[in-house]
DNA sequence: TTTCATGCAAACCTTTTGCAGGATA
DNA sequence: TATCCTGCAAAAGGTTTGCATGAAA
């Protein structure tokens, strides 16, 4: 893969998943964006979180629940999905490093990566129930 | 829920993921039956996994890769997901039980549950690549 | 000036839903 | 016979793609 052309709507696609650290999804990023770039259009979004994650500037977040959300803190962590309110937030949790070693132990696959993520309900929504 | 009353389709459906043990899709159950059932409906086999999960007598794997995969062994384990051939494949593995206590103590959100599961190459595929 | 990126709309894929008819209890 | 389940088709939701135009190198 050559190297990625320069792109204004890169850039702010980028820096939207940078600055705000809510893991948004292409569609908040592009609800965000809109207002002051009426001109981009949502494919733009999907196109450039493509080439995004494969340049390793951003990874991906999947659940069960819906729709990818994007996260430019590339070191390998965890997420919770809150039920509630639909957001995903960081966990500081270190799993064993050997997760996968141990995996590959007792399999005759071979195991080459792990997802990895919690449920539950986030801090904010939490206390909104006690209220 | 009031008891789900009996239906030839849900048995079908039932059966296959209990039997086949390879963790199919709705569209591969489906598949699977249309020839032998012509007048199966896909949204039938939609509606009937649903009520299957909810009633508790398979679990729904989901993957950042495509659709859901099906499994009849409903005690907590885990799966291979595999980049060739799109399958997943049972995981003797077991992980620190503790794995959302120990998450819980670190965090300021409410962790109820977790998502894990293993990406790499099956047994089969491994070896078709080496020949 | 070549080639990549964009915007738009249409397509795609998985899953859900509305509705009229059919099966179950 | 009341209610649930089914089949069909249409819709929904997230994501990708074809194509002509516009921007970057």
């Amino acid at each position: 893969m050559q190297p990625l052309r320069f792109s204004a709507q890169r850039e702010l696609i980028f820096n939207t998943i940078l600055n705000d650290k809510d893991h948004p999804t292409a569609d908040a990023i592009y609800n965000k964006l809109k207002p002051t770039n009426p001109q981009l259009s949502l494919a733009t979004v999907y196109r450039n979180l493509r080439q995004l994650e494969e340049k390793g500037d951003v990874i991906r977040i999947s659940t069960q629940c819906g729709c990818d959300h994007y996260d430019a803190r590339t070191d390998k962590h965890y997420h919770l999905y809150c039920k509630v309110c639909d957001k995903m937030f960081d966990i500081d949790y270190t799993i064993d490093t050997q997760i996968i070693e141990k995996a590959q132990e007792q399999s005759q696959h071979l195991v080459e990566n792990y997802e990895l993520y919690f449920i539950g309900k986030c801090k904010n929504c939490r206390e909104t129930d006690k209220k």
